[in-house]
DNA sequence: TTCGTTTTTTGTAACGATTACAAATGTAGA
DNA sequence: TCTACATTTGTAATCGTTACAAAAAACGAA
């Protein structure tokens, strides 16, 4: 079975109708893990979805977020990031290229007896610094 | 010595001249861990401060945020809030009553190898959820 | 104190990401 | 085809935040 294909299904089964924008901008974040923005997005499909609207991708997002296709990363200050990969992974966010990076996480080896009053459903590790190529100076 | 006292202190320290409106709004996230925003900490001292404007509360709070002073806390969608309390902790926002609460967080317990290569500098833990108080119904 | 310089505060305008809204378009089933 | 519903679109509005320059306050030398 083909990369659409598996898209459509995968929509389909989460109760989302697999139209043209949808199928697009889902596989567009499949195929891009650098967390991109709405703007991002947008401005990459327009030139194979000549009438689409930035209010569809806006509208597109949230209902992935609503039914956990993709994940919302607020790391930046002002815009939201997206990411398709929702295995376990925080984000690091270089404060001088403003690159954000994944890093891998095992939410086993914390202790979060902290939380124990509290029923957990997303867990966001943001981490801020300085990354390998801006260390170099 | 007086609270008063120890707040231009503090301030002097992280080489912030202690201005009226400064001492205030350091005073209020002092006393008000609930991790404000901006309009809720304007709001408040307004009566106290009656020629305050809010730019003075974002420049204010900025500055705190630079000198280590104060952290602001990117757990909502749209407004940041600030938190006074500089100890390692996570934060919890429900997403029923959205009120946001700390935990008790052990950051040595953490393995975080996958952040070897980076210079890390700051890190925030934000979980969503349900607290306890909207968990009966 | 007085004068000139620097810092701080203030009000207003602008910015920009996001949302609201209703019209237009597309889709599926009878 | 017809009709009800879902989706997409463009525009306007929202609202937290920032830019900017003027006003006010604090400072330091003479
Ligand atoms: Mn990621
Ligand atoms: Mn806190
Ligand atoms: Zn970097
Ligand atoms: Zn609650």
């Amino acid at each position: 079975m083909d990369l659409d294909q598996r898209i459509k299904d995968k929509m389909m089964k989460n109760n989302i109708r697999p139209s043209m924008p949808r199928t697009r901008i889902y596989k567009y974040l499949l195929e891009h893990r650098n967390h991109p923005t709405v703007d991002t997005i947008y401005k990459a499909l327009q030139s194979e979805l000549f009438s689409l609207s930035k209010t569809t991708v806006y509208n597109t997002l949230a209902l992935f977020t609503d039914k956990g296709l993709v994940r919302a990363i607020g790391i930046e200050d002002k815009e939201l990031r997206y990411d398709a990969d929702l295995h376990t992974h925080g984000h690091f966010k270089c404060v001088k290229c403003h690159a954000i990076f994944d890093f891998e996480l095992d939410l086993d080896t914390i202790n979060l007896q902290g939380l124990s009053q509290f029923i957990a459903e997303d867990y966001h590790l943001n981490v801020k610094g300085v990354c390998r190529n801006c260390q170099e100076v």
